[in-house]
DNA sequence: CAGGATTAGTTAATGCTATTTACTAACTCT
DNA sequence: AGAGTTAGTAAATAGCATTAACTAATCCTG
């Protein structure tokens, strides 16, 4: 049944026809410069079927024409890219330590950024703050010339799957906030599509949704930052977010590692935050609420006690991505979040430990590639574009 | 991509009315007595959509009408109901204690049931015993007058997610089995659909397809045995497994509680398995391999060991309980499995940790019920006859 | 008990979909 | 220049759900 992250109920033949133009897109997406007759062999469409749908995305523009192949015999197929050119997806991010929002092109470029680092207090205030960066942003030449198709907003906890509703942000203190409403109150603009999604699951949306080439089964984006969140998608053409009955499908930040540990924000004993976490290491090293964490760390690297911290949140973050891999299996692994910033004190015990407590199950299989993204300042509101642009297109 | 559990690509028209052949049939299998008007109000299909496809599954045998509906006024509805008496479906399942085999009507019922209790050693072997089985089976004159839609077989361990093949089954000692060949040499019918999946997610398809009433997001089955599997479903008109990218979603089993804990079958350490398992608990209490381990351990519950051990491993079971909750999020949990005949002195503890532990973000939502299989002799094999019938609902 | 009201279900026409088939277009190679 | 080859389009076709108009079967009212 339709909810406000799968829009159609099947059944009708529009819904086919959006499954197709998906499909096509994705493929012009995955592989830049297929002719049309490329995409049909490759998609299992008739020619005739990828041309009219091709034509139709080319006048509203989605699609270009490129060069023409030079391909031995027979005549040239001209070559199709998504069109850069003609609109744009806002994304928008609201963390523990800051505001961000960022204008992408169908390509996933950011064309334009803005942010703002203040820590979020009241969610109307907040709201606030984030319409003057979106304002800021459409006020530029550059983007206001581009057709707008909507607006992604990623939010640092579950949203709830039956209404866009933000249900608890523990590192933030929200409970239930309706926050594109708190933002429709200050902004009109833009038209098209508002949504909103953890930020996790819009990372990892983004992350999979522009990845070149063959895409894999379906990916997890690990986000360690203040807490600890997991985003999951899969779906070839189609990508989806599993999220499950409350929205927690990839919650294994409050999974429990240590059964009766230390006391967790969530109300709950031993979770892997208490093991690895931005708020574990500020409170047990003792970095105060407005330094940068990283920094603070990276400086004082030289201290066993923060080194031995580190290499410990280490290994308890390859532990929880052993566990991912035997409860969601994603066929390919990303992490990130601000804790990335520590790089190899933090992330190279985490890779050490995956690696060396492979069972014989994962052994028997290829490994599975892990990517590590190190600034991910942009990572979940570009997402959140992305998923506008995912939505955008099954309306055109 | 069309893969041998989801046999075709989205596109064309056949899909469509595949899917909602599949809404059709799963909105009389959740309300017996419906009328076409029903239906249609309650799928928002037409009525001359639902009227066609619903009188093609009656020339076929999948439905039949029943008595007249007596609301006041207007015309009354003809009630609809799944025909239990035409069709059968097999099923299978190969378990570390015993062979099982049952046939079972479109309502889900058990018509008829083999089982033979001996631990199987070798793949050809084993095949050769579940056909004689099934053989049997197929002798039975109210069987053999039916028509057969196919057999699903259920094995303990991850099938790949690319072919019907058996992975590795550590408690069998199996590696990479194409075990439908090998019943293929054995047996000619029946005739229609071979599948084959593991035997968690063939338990959980069953629960799932065979509710009534409004079904649940999504359910997970967590199979206590000899070893801990878990099969998730979800998906109200489409019932799907979410696999994974090696068929390994849901196996927490060898989810890491202990970092580098006690040795585990799998070649890990300190896995979920090591703390509660039969084959830990056979280990541990000293239960003979051939003898059952719940009718020994019922026997000794007044040794003070015993007892204890029980109660540690539930509580065990009740963490995992709850971290399913922040991986896989169902909306529901079932229990089964053989371990599940030890009753109170496991299930308790297990039930009381799962209530004692629940974070603000559980708390904060209504309880997610639990329901507890005593005897899941033949639930996976009835799982995977539903799993058939499934499939052979998109053919009809 | 006749006739209106109401709901169930079917039928025929319609519009939209992808597919099929036949075509034109554009290039290379000989 | 002409044969061969591949790309792309156009018109005809088949299949699907929908629409709208119909028939069917009941209840209710006077």
């Amino acid at each position: 049944m339709p909810n406000h992250f799968t829009p159609h109920a099947a059944g009708d033949l529009n819904y086919l026809k959006s499954l197709n133009r998906s499909t096509i897109l994705s493929t012009v997406r995955r592989y830049p410069g297929l002719s049309r007759a490329d995409i049909a062999l490759r998609t299992g469409l008739t020619k005739a079927t990828v041309g009219s749908v091709v034509n139709v995305l080319g006048e509203r523009g989605w699609l270009r024409e490129g060069e023409l192949h030079a391909r031995g015999g027979g005549r040239p197929g001209r070559s199709l890219y998504l069109d850069g050119e003609q609109h744009v997806m806002l994304g928008a991010e609201v963390g523990v330590k800051g505001l961000r929002v960022v204008a992408c092109n169908l390509l996933g470029e950011r064309l334009a950024s803005q942010r703002l680092d203040v820590s979020p207090t009241m969610p109307e205030e907040t709201a606030a703050m984030l319409a003057r960066l979106i304002e800021a942003l459409l006020g530029d030449p550059a983007i206001a010339a581009r057709s707008c198709l909507g607006l992604g907003v990623a939010l640092p906890g579950p949203v709830a799957p039956q209404a866009p509703i933000l249900r608890l942000a523990p590192n933030l203190g929200w409970v239930d906030v309706d926050f594109l409403a708190l933002l429709r109150a200050e902004l009109d603009s833009p038209a098209g599509v508002w949504l909103l999604d953890n930020e996790a699951n819009a990372a990892a949306f983004g992350e999979f949704y522009f990845i070149q080439g063959t895409p894999p089964e379906s990916i997890a984006y690990l986000s360690a930052g203040s807490g600890i969140g997991c985003g999951v998608v899969s779906g070839e053409h189609f990508p989806v977010i599993p999220r499950g009955h409350q929205g927690l499908v990839g919650e294994i930040g409050h999974t429990v590692l240590v059964a009766d540990g230390a006391p967790c924000h969530c109300g709950n004993h031993g979770c892997a935050e208490t093991l690895v976490s931005g708020w574990m290491l500020r409170e047990s090293l003792g970095v105060a609420a407005d330094a940068s964490l990283s920094a603070s760390l990276l400086a004082r690297l030289d201290e066993p006690e923060v080194s031995a911290a580190l290499a410990r949140a280490g290994r308890a973050l390859g532990l929880l991505m052993l566990n991912l891999h035997h409860t969601l299996n994603p066929s390919m692994l990303i992490l990130g979040g601000s804790l990335m910033r520590l790089g190899a004190p933090l992330v190279a015990p985490a890779l050490a430990y995956f690696d060396a407590h492979q069972n014989d199950l994962l052994r028997q299989s290829q490994r599975v590639p892990v990517k590590v993204v190190e600034d991910s300042t942009f990572t979940a509101a570009c997402g959140a574009a992305a998923q506008v642009m995912a939505r955008a297109a099954i309306e055109v």
